[in-house]
DNA sequence: TCTGGGGTCCTAGGACCC
DNA sequence: TCTGGGGTCCTAGGACCC
């Protein structure tokens, strides 16, 4: 196929960078976003904002995101907060706010395509762009075999900072797979172009966990087989790879070291499920708790039916997820006769999966999750949203379609 | 001093049907 | 009577990503 040209574009500490726009004196100390019950800056006399610091923070939570000074001293998105604290006691921990961050994610999504619409969403801080079509992309000069894609990228970069204020780094290459691993190599406010040709120099020295897609687990057991670098993954044979990891992720494996990817840039996909989960401040019993763990889990079954709702959805497959306090985690669904939106529906079902689940142990997390989604307009006319019938009515319905109603239509 | 909240995709076994 | 596959749906768990 003709060389695409691929661009994954990463905002730069993204989170910690939109609360910089907000706190501009915080510019150049360690910032640390995170915490779900991080303190507020409280304003002070002279009216200038109060920050409480990381070495105070006390309980659960994880960093969101770190800026560039804290993560020098060691940390990064996911680590605890407590441990966090211990190596950067001096940074500032703001709270998260996730509806500034969707505001800002909006923003610079908005800027990119003013210059290139056809953009694949990757979450709130980076994206995909397929920049094949993009006028002037295969444009060369003389000194510059990639003129023509770096005038583009950097014309996005400033767009994105002309917008937003925020910088980004962007990997462009034949596909996503590289792109995503070069967006990468010059953080922050970077632009790397690679092609196949520069596989071997810049992409094989990588710990093979660089690789989206080759997670913790898959990691290990790469070095347990002597493998740690892109590289040695390349050169393992593709066949003891797939006797090592089975068919699908073993041959996938190979051809990601060799950087083959034709997946599509996709700008449009519906959701599969939607789901809403909390953790507690302090381990829940289900019989000693009853009555706050029944709060809660009444308030997630309506935060989720109200999410449906306002994002024009139903579901047929009703769960709960439990994390007990070792960490265990255990699923139950149950499948509808006929799709729902409906609180107390939901609620009902998420009850029945809950009574299959053992409950002796205490909980630390409780979740509910609404799967096999469709949009009300894909279902059969005559069987309204939430409506109570099964799907042998289902089937019957159809003859009563554009008749007069019926007392079961109401 | 442990580990948030929101997702996707894959695997695998059993039920059920043809 | 026994032996068989293939396809789809449901359920549970797990790896991985942002």
């Amino acid at each position: 196929m003709p060389c695409r040209w691929i661009a994954h574009l990463d905002m730069d500490a993204f989170y910690a960078s939109v609360e910089l726009l907000r706190y501009p004196v915080l510019r150049g100390r360690g910032v640390v976003v995170g915490g779900r019950r991080a303190q507020q800056p409280v304003l002070q006399a002279d009216g200038s904002p109060g920050f409480s610091e990381l070495r105070s923070y006390a309980g659960r939570g994880v960093v969101t995101t770190a800026t560039y000074e804290a993560r020098s001293l060691g940390v990064h998105s996911g680590m605890g907060l407590m441990k966090a604290a211990a190596l950067a006691p001096d940074a500032v921990l703001l709270p998260a706010d996730f509806d500034e961050y969707r505001k800002y994610s909006r923003l610079f999504k908005a800027a990119v395509a003013e210059v290139a619409p056809l953009i694949e969403d990757r979450g709130i801080d980076e994206i995909y762009i397929d920049l094949t079509e993009a006028p002037g992309a295969q444009d060369v000069t003389d000194d510059d075999p990639y003129a023509g894609i770096r005038a583009i990228a950097e014309r996005i970069k400033a767009r994105v900072y002309l917008a937003t204020g925020l910088g980004c780094s962007m990997g462009i290459s034949p596909n996503k797979l590289l792109s995503k691993i070069s967006s990468e190599l010059d953080k922050p406010n970077g632009l790397t172009i690679l092609t196949h040709a520069d596989i071997p120099s810049l992409i094989w020295p990588l710990p093979a966990k660089r690789v989206n897609g080759i997670g913790p687990k898959a990691s290990v057991k790469l070095e347990v087989l002597g493998i740690r670098t892109i590289g040695e993954l390349a050169a393992a044979d593709a066949q003891w790879l797939v006797e090592q990891f089975g068919s699908n992720y073993g041959a996938w494996l190979h051809q990601a070291a060799h950087g083959r990817d034709e997946r599509p840039v996709v700008t449009f996909s519906e959701p599969k499920s939607i789901s809403r989960e909390t953790t507690f401040e302090r381990d829940l019993h289900a019989r000693e708790d009853r009555a706050v763990l029944g709060a809660i889990f009444t308030l997630l079954c309506e935060q989720l039916a109200a999410d449906l709702q306002r994002k024009g959805y139903l579901a047929k497959t009703i769960g709960v997820k439990l994390r007990y306090d070792d960490f265990r985690i255990v699923t139950r669904e149950l499948t509808l006769e006929s799709h729902t939106s409906d609180a107390h529906t939901i609620r009902r079902t998420a009850g029945r999966c809950l009574k299959k689940a053992m409950l002796e142990q205490r909980l630390r997390l409780l979740g509910v999750r609404a799967g096999s989604l469709c949009k009300p307009d894909a279902l059969p006319a005559s069987a309204p949203a939430g409506a109570n019938v099964t799907g042998r009515d289902q089937l019957q319905l159809p003859m009563f379609e554009g008749s007069t109603r019926t007392t079961s239509d109401v």
